[in-house]
DNA sequence: CAAATGTCAGTCAGTACTGACAGTCAAACC
DNA sequence: GGTTTGACTGTCAGTACTGACTGACATTTG
């Protein structure tokens, strides 16, 4: 990423986010992310007080979170296919968004008050969603009526778990390997959830 | 846990397990844990010799690493839903296991060497022959035949994600809330792949 | 007695954070 | 046009503290 044309406060947020992102927050110094953003130690010091306050702001900046309930309102079709990949996308899209800021939030929770709940907020409404629209797909008798929540979450843990797993491996963006994926999961659970 | 009958050495290990996982390695310092252990620092270091080598020892020392390939080879029923079960139950025991090396292999990646490397040996074996078991069944006629990889690794990655879930929100050990996952997704998959 | 452990004082390197001072640059003013 | 001002940044030396690790000596315990 280029950053040369960033405000010096926006290239410390970013440099920040990155080492701590790999490393953890204990793991980078002050030192680093200053020389990372292309500044002096000073200026970080000057511009955010603490490294406390350092991540907090880049939290706060970088944190994307939109609502999604009326979105989602707007884009369901009512086809089992259709709507699981725009659960999938969605899921994905958020997650990948965050990426960074989850990654810290995996390996510094205890620095960072209520930082997981912050992080996990999304997942946990596309989860409430995903649930009311296998209940009301039931009703319509488009779906079998059985156990909906558990369903829901199975879904949704399938996708985690892939995301993991892409955090590991290739640590860079593109979800190269995770279409294939996302294809076949959605075939096993139309199929499964099929009437 | 009462460790007050183990030898010092083992105090020793799991105290510094116990909170490296939860706090990550640059979290604690070798004084708590040797506070922890109920001994002096001293000893942690005439033990170990270092933060380092105790935190290599306590992996070797406590993960558990037994083969599996055989093991299954006798258990399978050829019976999708029972197989399943299996799989799942295994892979969960694996990951309970070895819950707390787990966790520091993810904050602390960087730290240690080829800690992520093995930590998931199990689990790719185990998709492996989960692989190779759907690969059979479809020969046998009694699943679908369609992508068994992928379908193997969405059925790993759910399980994955459940695990990950697990380790997040209730951080002790029961994993009371698995069971009825573990249930409901054998009984998507078995659904989506019966022929 | 011997092996393991504790105590305590101390070294050494790192690290968050500060203060004093100086340079740059663009806008504002004369 | 030249000067001044103010916001921002850099340099450097330094403080205060923490944390890994050591050595010398005393104490416990089987």
């Amino acid at each position: 990423m280029d950053t040369s044309k960033l405000g010096s406060s926006d290239r410390l947020l970013l440099a920040a986010l990155n080492l701590i992102s790999e490393r953890g927050y204990n793991g980078v110094t002050t030192m680093e992310i200053a020389k990372a953003a292309g500044l002096s130690e000073k200026t970080l010091f000057r511009q955010f007080g603490s490294k406390q306050k350092l991540l907090e702001a880049a939290f706060d900046r970088y944190h994307y979170a939109e609502e999604m309930k009326k979105l989602f309102n707007e884009k369901l079709v009512w086809k089992l296919e259709a709507d699981l990949l725009l659960v999938s996308r969605t899921y994905h899209e958020i997650m990948n968004r965050n990426r960074k800021i989850f990654q810290i939030s995996l390996k510094d929770e205890g620095q960072l008050p209520g930082f997981r709940e912050r992080t996990h907020k999304h997942p946990h409404q596309l989860l409430e969603i995903l649930t009311n629209y296998f209940i009301t797909m039931s009703d319509k008798g488009k779906m079998i009526a059985a156990n909906p929540e558990m369903q829901a979450f199975s879904f949704m843990m399938m996708n985690y778990g892939a995301f993991q797993n892409d955090l590991d491996s290739h640590k860079n963006y593109p979800s190269i390997s995770l279409e294939p994926f996302i294809q076949e999961s959605i075939k096993i659970f139309a199929r499964a959830l099929r009437p």
